[in-house]
DNA sequence: TTCGTTACGGTTGAG
DNA sequence: TGCTCAACCGTAACG
């Protein structure tokens, strides 16, 4: 057991129910001296972690109880979650088919990939006077990018500038003005830098550059040779510069692909619900993907017998069988879905409230009018303490390893619980 | 009372 | 390794 706290107080385990103490609302403080760090607890008594989606588990009972007929309002009620998530929950499932969070965290897919830019070279060396919103319009209407991809105007215009350098500049052979070196000079080439016309001391050039239409510099490296490095000065970025590696968007050097991380066959996008983009991308020959913790994991690894599946309800005396049964089976059933699986508390984390009028009757729904019950008041689990049950330190969150403030509770074998 | 919407404080992860 | 930024989260409050 533990001890109880007064409602304004950081409580390590366990605490009164806000039902109770309607004053008692955010759980939240966290004190780095002693270590220990809080969830919150919502007006209903539900427990959450801010910024942090509900566990799957809870989604899916959203969906199910939904789908039974329960209004969202009495959903909210029993399951202690606000109804705007509730909302929100079934309607990205209305919209999506999908009960699972969006995609959090990462950077969107820039869109001036590399064949991007070097497209947007080539419209502006055939056409040097050509403006951004052109550029957009021929990237659209050559489908080189879609109306998703294209990059803004604003994009363009930074390309041009930044790597496509000053077309206005006289030496730029971009310009529409530009004299090409090989009318300045004869075919010799000057043997020291005095004796160089001047633009080839401007240190955008040096000896292995030459104009363009003099493409094979003799003194150049073999690998420069040739290439819009050695042949463009203004050209600042080779494709294989840009990209790091060879291209594999063009055909001949398809081998080369697999020898790029990211585009093995090892990677693979994962699941993602709810329309944006998709930026995770997953080993999938990794045999199981780390659990978050935030997702109050694994119970049944301690001893906690797993969640049952809610198949019926009683709802103002009828009996509901749901529909969800078979999402259910197939969500605990896939393969990709050992996140998933691993995530389902058991269900007495959230009882019902008192006033429900629908109550589960599945052998997980007998768990549901017993007394609230904090994820972390629960046997198997006690509020991250820098150690865990074998005395290893535990894995450190985000904020910790950034020395800002510990979330997230860590699973351990020691068994607390606290009634409200 | 119900529910859609949104500000807010938070987390996440690619770049 | 640490920071930035834009995605996401659930709650609380409003209408």
């Amino acid at each position: 057991s533990v001890d109880m706290q007064t409602a304004t107080q950081s409580q390590a385990v366990g605490f009164a129910s806000p039902l109770q103490n309607p004053g008692m609302v955010s759980m939240m403080p966290t004190s780095a001296a002693n270590n220990q760090t809080f969830g919150e607890v919502n007006q209903l008594g539900g427990v959450f972690v801010n910024g942090r989606p509900l566990p799957n588990a809870l989604r899916l009972r959203i969906i199910e109880l939904a789908q039974l007929g329960i209004r969202p309002c009495d959903i909210s009620r029993q399951l202690r979650v606000s109804h705007g998530c509730v909302s929100k929950i079934l309607a990205r499932y209305n919209e999506t088919g999908s009960i699972l969070p969006g995609a959090i965290g990462g950077s969107k897919p820039r869109v001036t990939t590399p064949g991007v830019v070097n497209a947007i070279k080539d419209y502006k060396v055939r056409d040097p006077g050509i403006f951004a919103w052109e550029i957009r319009d021929r990237l659209l209407s050559d489908a080189i990018c879609d109306k998703y991809n294209v990059p803004s105007v604003s994009s363009i215009s930074r390309i041009l500038r930044n790597k496509i350098g000053n077309v206005l500049h006289p030496n730029n052979p971009l310009n529409p003005n530009y004299v090409p070196i090989s009318s300045i000079e004869n075919s010799t080439p000057p043997q020291t830098p005095s004796m160089r016309p001047a633009m080839y001391n401007s240190p955008i050039y040096n000896h292995y550059m030459v104009p363009p239409g003099k493409p094979n510099m003799p003194n150049a490296p073999p690998q420069l040779r040739n290439s819009p490095v050695a042949c463009h000065p203004f050209y600042s970025h080779s494709v294989t510069e840009i990209l790091g590696f060879p291209r594999f968007d063009q055909p001949g050097i398809q081998g080369t692909v697999s020898n790029h991380p990211m585009t093995t066959d090892t990677l693979t996008v994962a699941p993602h619900n709810g329309g944006g983009y998709h930026h995770q991308l997953v080993p999938v020959s990794v045999p199981s993907v780390i659990p978050k913790l935030e997702e109050w994991n694994n119970m049944t690894a301690y001893g906690v017998p797993p969640p049952t599946q809610v198949t019926t309800v009683h709802l103002n005396g009828v009996e509901k069988s749901s529909p969800l049964s078979r999402d259910v089976t197939s969500l605990q059933q896939s393969p990709s879905s050992e996140e998933n699986r691993a995530s389902h508390p058991p269900t007495c984390l959230y009882a019902s409230a008192p006033t429900n009028t629908a109550y589960v009757t599945s052998s997980a729904a007998n768990q549901y009018p017993q007394p609230y019950i904090p994820t972390y008041a629960q046997p198997g689990w006690h509020q991250m303490n820098g150690m865990d049950a074998t005395g290893n330190p535990l894995r450190p969150t985000h904020h910790a390893q950034n020395g800002g403030l510990q979330h997230g509770y860590h699973k351990t074998a020691v068994t607390t619980s606290q009634q409200g």
